[in-house]
DNA sequence: TACGGCCTGGACAACGTTGTCAGATGCAGG
DNA sequence: CCTGCATCTGACAACGTTGTCCAGGCCGTA
């Protein structure tokens, strides 16, 4: 018993309910719901009895119940990969305001990038019955979700496409942008440049080093095996990789930078070697802060984040407000910032 | 009834129940609760019927529900200022890792820095009953949490303390950082220095400048009106304030930047004055990604984001681990950087 | 005054789960 | 064969809310 009545004070620490500010305002629980939730049907004297009860008890609706009752949680999940990233910050913070405007919460989570974790995420947040779900994958392999879409959870991949299922996602034109990045580096003169992206399970990885490749092939210049590094991406990897692509006579007078981070340790091998008065061009996928207040500035290949947030979400919206829709791709341009990294000449 | 009969049919999606788990099987309700839950008492055999009927309808149990009957949620809300802002992204990402560690989830949101939608963030959590709270005020008034916190939620303010009531806080030490800063700048000979910062009204802009004049007084240095900027931080304004105290014959030969928004904008400032051949000293508080890349490197008052989010997490998870404890302001240190920037010598 | 309709308020069940408790079952020992 | 005990199982209530439905009071009208 001494049990029981701990539990019993602990229980939300006591908060008053519904029927406690009934049974102070003198009226029936339903009344007191009719006024929470601004139902008609009220006279203002009552309203103003109830409204004097709930003030003095400092009542607040447990949503919890509410959400049993209804079916319906108003409130998403976003699995993410990790929100300290940089690029996952403004895409977090667009499907929140989305979400905002509908009324809902923003749960997320970060997948650490391990598939068992972005799965035991994913059905965390069904457990709790979220309305509708983003994930941007870890895995590449989906069927998990499968019963979950089934029984009425709205889904949304963003930024990867989901893998073995066919459901919606929402990307940035990895390849296209890919290209485009390359095929300025072409223009510039360079015919020997590397590229130094992740590993190409990963669908962006794998689409931007196609675009890599179509862009050395419109050009007409055959890849050499040396100049392509994909892997791993901790830095101490990839400078190793960046410098020997930049060693011996062969070397590549120009690099294509798979990712930010990639990017970022890529730029600190260049700014090496510029002080010892040798210049490389430099082309990234994917924008990043001050990337314009370095010397010289980063070209770079952008993808708006917020916008593939904002994307994703407003479909999910759209399937939770009924809409029935077939599973769709969608992709989002990718746009070429020109810094001054992109446009150093191929020295010889 | 045709809109009961929808109702019904969109409810969950019609999500399988344990009570239709316990039909399949063959067993009773509180049977199917026993295996979902791991509880002894179970034969071997009986369990494997169930699980055979959970895996054939993909029933997923109702964590609404189970909320409801136990009274706790297994999770934590955190209401941060902007999550597109680098500063909480780490925080953010720090205090999931905590609440993972307890097996509790964690909802975050977004203030925008406006008090009102951090009130309205801050009690929708509390509705929802999330198990605790951390909140990294907007505003400067929490009394409406006090009603709160009495009823049970846990609750810690992060990166400002709370304002109007006695609540714990896990802060920067500011002021210690500030004055480190500025004495850094003295010791390299500056006399003239400039202190750019946010209103005086949020907690660490002000224990910030307060670090500066004190730092000064140290050095028996009599501050200028004129060396100060304290006001909205948007770049446009932050620029015109550098621009002013660097020019005239009692230009500042250093800055203090009160944030990291302010620093980068001064940066730009900074960059465009060397072209010309004139250098500034810069200390910025907070670091910065690439801060170490540009030329020069910018010395920085680091504060660690993430850690000032895991002290918070864990002492909310002390409190919820039924710890009683009295409200206490926890201030962890910052680091001085040195890149350069805050070693350049005044230029008379 | 009598009647019908409208408005307000409340009793009750239901949402899906878990805690309590008592019944059923099986087995060993007398 | 019956009793006692331990083990397993299920009926039932409860969590706090909302949807349904009906009762009662009030008003206006005939």
């Amino acid at each position: 018993m001494g049990e029981t009545t701990r539990r019993a004070e602990t229980r939300y620490g006591n908060r008053p309910t519904m029927k406690d500010v009934a049974a102070r305002a003198g009226v029936g629980l339903k009344t007191v719901s009719r006024v929470v939730n601004g139902e008609p049907g009220v006279t203002a004297d009552t309203e103003r009895r109830v409204q004097e009860a709930i003030d003095a008890l400092n009542f607040r609706r447990n949503d919890s119940a509410r959400v049993l009752r209804k079916g319906r949680t108003a409130s998403i999940g976003l699995v993410l990969e990790d929100l300290a990233d940089p690029f996952y910050g403004p895409l977090s913070r667009a499907v929140e305001e989305v979400a905002r405007a509908h009324g809902a919460l923003l749960i997320n989570g970060s997948s650490a990038e391990e598939p068992e974790r972005e799965q035991e995420l994913a059905l965390a947040l069904c457990a709790r019955r979220v309305d509708g779900l983003l994930v941007i994958p870890a895995g590449d392999d989906h069927r998990y979700l499968e019963p979950e879409m089934r029984a009425g959870v709205a889904t949304v991949f963003v930024d990867r496409p989901a893998g073995r299922i066919d459901a919606d996602a929402v990307l940035s034109d990895s390849f296209g942008g890919a290209r485009d990045g390359v095929a300025h580096l072409v223009a510039q003169g360079h015919r020997r440049i590397g590229f130094i992206g992740d590993q190409p399970r990963i669908h962006t990885a794998a689409e931007r080093l196609r675009g890599y490749r179509a862009a050395m092939e419109d050009a007409g210049i055959p890849i050499e095996d040396a100049w392509m590094s994909l892997g791993l991406t901790d830095p101490e990897r990839v400078r190793r990789a960046a410098e020997e692509m930049l060693s011996g006579p062969d070397a590549v007078t120009a690099v294509f930078a798979g990712n930010n981070r990639v990017t970022v340790t890529v730029v600190r091998v260049l700014s090496g070697l510029a002080e010892r008065g040798r210049s490389v061009a430099l082309v990234g996928f994917d924008d990043f802060e001050l990337a314009d207040l370095l010397q010289p500035g980063v070209t770079v290949v952008a993808q708006d984040a917020a916008q593939l947030g904002r994307t994703a979400a407003e479909r999910l919206f759209s399937r939770l407000d009924g809409l029935s829709l077939d599973p769709e791709r969608i992709e989002l341009p990718t746009r070429l910032i020109t810094r001054g990294s992109g446009e150093i000449p191929p020295a010889f």
